[in-house]
DNA sequence: CCGCGAATGTACCATTTGGTACAGAAAAGT
DNA sequence: ACTTTTCTGTACCAAATGGTACATTCGCGG
């Protein structure tokens, strides 16, 4: 019967645009199961915690992905300005220009009550911490610094829900564009 | 049996409270039923068409709130300067300070699909058209007007975003400051 | 080449879902 | 006082929900 072996890394991309486009509540276990190709007897091998630990996962993997891609080279990278614009521009691709919407956002608005709260709540935290470090290391007060990382989040936030919004993506690159400039760094291409 | 008789409309801001909360999809006719305190009959007497309906009155109601609380003077008080320090006020109230979420940006991000695609979109159309006109009445280039109002409309998402995803009500008023600042005029009390 | 565990599909479970039918009670008209 | 309309609760429905059980099959190590 098992005839295509799957590995749970390569179901979490798929299991991710189904609650971005579903939500939580949204995403049955029938299209889940439909969007992945996995059974519910394969969905349950890999998750055994259900929907719910599903939803985990790919709060993890985006997680982590955002950790080594954008949060790391915030920190560390010797030249904070090159970090901050390839902050830009992962973004940028990550959320494909504003046709992608941000999950943890998404959950954030609705089902972080309870389920999610802290790992949503760690996401946005460690990414303004993480903007506002590279922000004093490229020059700026410490004060200043925080209020314009949260603001840079907060404006990633808004254009991806206004461009969604007016199905609109190019309001999302517009932002970027304005954020490059406010942050005092090259745009996206 | 019919005890206490309601109204359609002192049932809307309650079915508001539940899609905030729980967005479309979460919101199930069960917790409607508990949080309005009506039975599946009334609802279904109210609202012929269902959830549906019942969240598509809800959008209307909201829509017309804004319509005149906020968008009519943006466009046509004689000082657009009171009008755009009216609207930050008003927001700030309307968003408790951030203790409340956007039903619409809610739906924005999920359900808007098609469902609610066409009222989502108007919504925010029609703000960041009544806030450019403000702008430029009071004396804004048209294009630097136009992108000032769609940072204004965005940053509020987001701040209402992270606001909620941090739990942390004062990323919004910060929100609210800069904006107004930005915008020149006063800001929220 | 064989056996064991990982992976998988199907059938099933109890519960909940959105929605309907309907019979009664309260208001409103007359 | 009466009818009629508006409103409400209860009982019910088929379908879908998240989840479980299990027999089966494949892949890999021995």
């Amino acid at each position: 019967m098992a005839r295509t072996v799957h590995e749970r890394s390569d179901v979490l991309p798929l299991l991710g645009e189904v609650f971005r486009e579903h939500g939580y509540e949204g995403a049955s276990l029938s299209v889940i199961s439909a969007r992945t190709g996995l059974g519910k007897g394969s969905l349950y091998h890999f998750f055994p915690g259900g929907k719910e630990e599903m939803a985990q996962a790919v709060l993890a993997h985006i997680d982590a992905w955002f950790e080594t891609e954008i949060y790391a080279p915030l920190r560390s990278d010797p030249d904070p300005d090159a970090a901050i614009a390839h902050m830009i521009r992962g973004v940028d691709a990550y959320f494909r220009s504003g046709n992608r919407v941000c999950l943890v956002g998404v959950f954030a608005l609705v089902e972080a009550r309870d389920r999610f709260a802290a790992t949503v709540k760690d996401y946005f935290v460690r990414w303004t911490a993480a903007l506002a470090d590279a922000l004093v290391r490229a020059g700026r007060a410490a004060d200043a610094a925080s209020a314009d990382a949260e603001e840079a989040v907060l404006a990633i936030q808004g254009a991806l829900v206004l461009a969604r919004a007016l199905d609109e993506p190019d309001v999302f690159r517009r932002a970027m564009a304005r954020l490059a400039v406010r942050l005092g760094v090259e745009g996206p291409p």
